[in-house]
DNA sequence: TTCGCGGTGA
């Protein structure tokens, strides 16, 4: 084919930036062509910003537009048409602006492709004013500029306003086609609306609309949404048509219900065909794991994506990254930072989040904060983030001082954003900083405080021993009070030793959360501190009646490349003898240096040297002497728990790091503790 | 000139 081609050398400039610009053509050839045509014309501008756009470089586009502008040039229609589509692409709202003042000026105020465009170009920066703008002044409307009216509307996730407008189309007597459908049916997903949806699929069965792809996808994805998972599944079995969307459509509608096997099975079929795979397959497929725990599965799959050589882009990196969170492996972290690095453009905020979130809850703040402060348009999710990382660590000032700049940045923070900042006062005793805030967050902020806000203020007051006054909101909160705010009471009668209070909170405790051990467990410790045997042995008898289990306790702790895990009494590990002659001598040391080993919260009937050596014997106890003893020249060690750490070993690890001279940072499903010079940043409240 | 899926925070 090629041979047949004239030599390019002897084509006109004009001519091989024809060839260059046109589907399978080298944009910065292309360019270097142009370059050379003595006297471009609008046409070759025009195509060359096409073609810039086409490759992904719409940023480029622009610049070739206003270079166009400044020589003097006036675009026409498609010049206009071409740079509107590049706006899009970018979805920067100034350009786009400018762009709509240039239709204005040269006379294009009417033309309907254009304002169509403009409409989409508005739509795609998420500014449905704009789109509206345009939309009402178009004398005439087609299909397509209802549609685009739509798809802006869903776009700026307004679905409401996506489906008014649909009836309006209607009623103006416009029919909607494939493209319109697929464009509203995500409104009603969005408000998860079965009855509009069932309306449309009704219009598209009646109106034989079925056998589009995507339609098909729209309809399936929205019976998921609106938890229909059957109908789903009918629409997707009676579709005659499929692509790799649809299947992936219908592989996460069955991951989100938490039918995993079945997605795999769609997924195994789909690896069977004859084409390949690409990202966004793979990615579903991988995703899909993740959220369903099943995270072997996930890393085998990753790793089949990598042998069919498709490398892993953005996205697989942002859903395969909690993978370290669970293993607490801040060395896989710093693994895939460093694929990120080399492999792609470190430059999608979504993936920095991620590695904000990643590094804090592997216990580096220093780092989560680098990265941070390294993403250029920090977003809602993003600030909340680092704030949540800061409460989580004990950085109660840094979380309220992130919360201002935040909010003068000019970004809106939301509800998570309140529950990361009181959250953050509370673990830090900031009760009064907190509380303005919880006053202030309707007020200045128009947000409404949830229940989980509810239960932060709870958990500040309660912390700081203000008990009936951790009551009293309790009883004055609009919503019915959740687990966590009796819990947070609760755990604070603990420390307070308020036994009157906690058979308050035990009571609502567990009416509301009757298959959750760790109440039980925490009632009846409170009654064996008081002493009151009889009380603390009934609940233990409640609890067993009831069928609960107590969740086994189990830490766990990174050394070189492997992840050691211990439970209580644990015997497997190959240093188990070293770890228990070095925890008896240590101990020697930690009670000469002042530390009373405290026995009443072992809530079993065992004499007061059996009681010791079984707190000795803690999961997180276990681990932290594993990692004392493979220090190997680092001066601090990260240790994993699953349940919240138990206080005598609390206050045991702060005398072991005092006299090891190590920090010792232990996570536990709550916060961060890091433990210093005989202090840990909870300051004794947890 | 308009369309469907996949990733981040409690």
């Amino acid at each position: 084919m090629l041979s047949k081609l004239p030599s390019r050398f002897g084509l006109h400039p004009n001519l091989q930036f024809l060839r260059a610009v046109g589907p399978s053509g080298d944009v910065r050839r292309a360019r270097r062509l142009f370059d050379e045509i003595p006297h471009p014309d609008i046409r070759s501008w025009t195509l060359l910003i096409t073609a810039y756009t086409k490759s992904g470089f719409p940023k480029e586009a622009l610049e070739v537009y206003d270079e166009l502008r400044e020589r003097k040039f006036h675009p026409d229609q498609l010049a206009l048409l071409s740079v509107t589509k590049a706006c899009a692409a970018l979805g920067n709202l100034i350009k786009a602006k400018g762009v709509h003042e240039d239709v204005i000026r040269y006379g294009y105020r009417s033309d309907l492709l254009l304002g169509n465009a403009l409409i989409d170009m508005y739509g795609k920066c998420k500014y449905a004013q704009g789109a509206r703008e345009v939309f009402d002044n178009l004398s005439a409307k087609d299909v397509i500029s209802w549609t685009s009216m739509n798809s802006c509307y869903v776009n700026c996730k307004l679905p409401s306003e996506a489906l008014i407008t649909f009836r309006e189309m209607g009623l103006n007597g416009v029919r909607p086609n494939p493209v319109t459908l697929s464009t509203v049916l995500p409104a009603c997903s969005g408000l998860k609306s079965l009855n509009s949806g069932r309306e449309i699929h009704a219009y598209i069965v009646r109106n034989g609309i079925h056998d589009n792809v995507y339609v098909s996808s729209a309809l399936v994805d929205m019976y998921a949404s609106c938890s229909s998972i059957k109908q789903a599944e009918t629409v997707f079995n009676s579709t005659r048509q499929f692509d790799h969307v649809l299947c992936n459509v219908i592989m996460s509608a069955y991951f989100s219900n938490g039918e995993c096997d079945k997605a795999l099975h769609i997924f195994d079929q789909l690896q069977k065909g004859r084409t390949k795979l690409n990202h966004d397959s793979w990615n579903s497929v991988i995703g899909g794991c993740m959220q369903n725990g099943r995270t072997d599965k996930a890393l085998q799959i990753l790793h089949e994506m990598q042998q069919s050589g498709v490398k892993p882009n953005n996205i697989t990196i942002t859903s395969v990254l909690p993978l370290c969170i669970d293993l607490g492996s801040i060395r896989r972290g710093k693994e895939i930072h460093g694929f990120l690095l080399r492999h792609l453009f470190l430059e999608d905020e979504t993936v920095f989040t991620a590695l904000v979130f990643m590094y804090a809850k592997c216990g580096d703040l220093e780092l989560s904060n680098r990265v941070f402060y390294m993403i250029p348009k920090k977003d809602t999710i993003a600030w909340n983030t680092m704030i949540i990382g800061n409460s989580t660590h004990g950085k109660g000032e840094e979380a309220l001082l992130l919360f201002r700049e935040m909010v003068s940045s000019g970004v809106k923070p939301n509800s998570v954003t309140f529950t990361g900042v009181l959250s953050g006062c509370s673990h830090s005793q900031l009760v009064d900083k907190g509380l303005m805030i919880f006053y202030a967050m309707r007020k200045e902020h128009g947000v409404e405080p949830d229940s989980e806000h509810y239960s932060c203020m709870v958990d500040a007051l309660s912390r700081a021993g203000r008990l009936e006054q951790a009551y009293n909101f309790i009883q004055n909160m609009p919503m019915k009070p959740s687990a966590g705010a009796w819990g947070s009471l609760l755990g604070a009668c603990r420390v307070y030793k308020n036994v009157e209070m906690a058979r308050v909170a035990g009571k609502q405790l567990l009416e509301i959360e009757p298959e959750n051990a760790g109440n039980y467990v925490l009632l009846s410790n409170i009654y064996e501190t008081a002493k009151l045997r009889e009380e603390a042995s009934e609940i233990r008898k409640l609890m067993r009646e009831r069928g609960i289990m107590k969740v086994p306790g189990c830490s766990w702790i990174q050394v070189k490349d492997k992840v050691h895990t211990f439970v209580v009494g644990d015997k497997n590990n190959a240093q188990t003898a070293e770890i228990y002659s070095f925890l008896i001598e240590v101990g020697e040391k930690m009670r000469l240096a002042g530390y009373l080993p405290c026995t009443d919260l072992v809530g079993q009937d065992l004499d007061a040297e059996e009681k010791e050596y079984s707190l000795c014997n803690h999961s997180e106890r276990l681990a932290v002497a594993f990692g004392i003893l493979n220090l190997d020249g680092a001066s601090s060690i990260r240790v994993f728990k699953n349940l919240r750490i138990c206080g005598d070993c609390h206050n045991a690890i702060k005398y072991l790091a005092k006299i090891v001279g190590v920090q010792i940072i232990v996570r536990d499903p709550l916060r961060f503790h890091h433990f210093k010079d005989g202090l840990c940043s909870c300051r004794d409240f947890w």
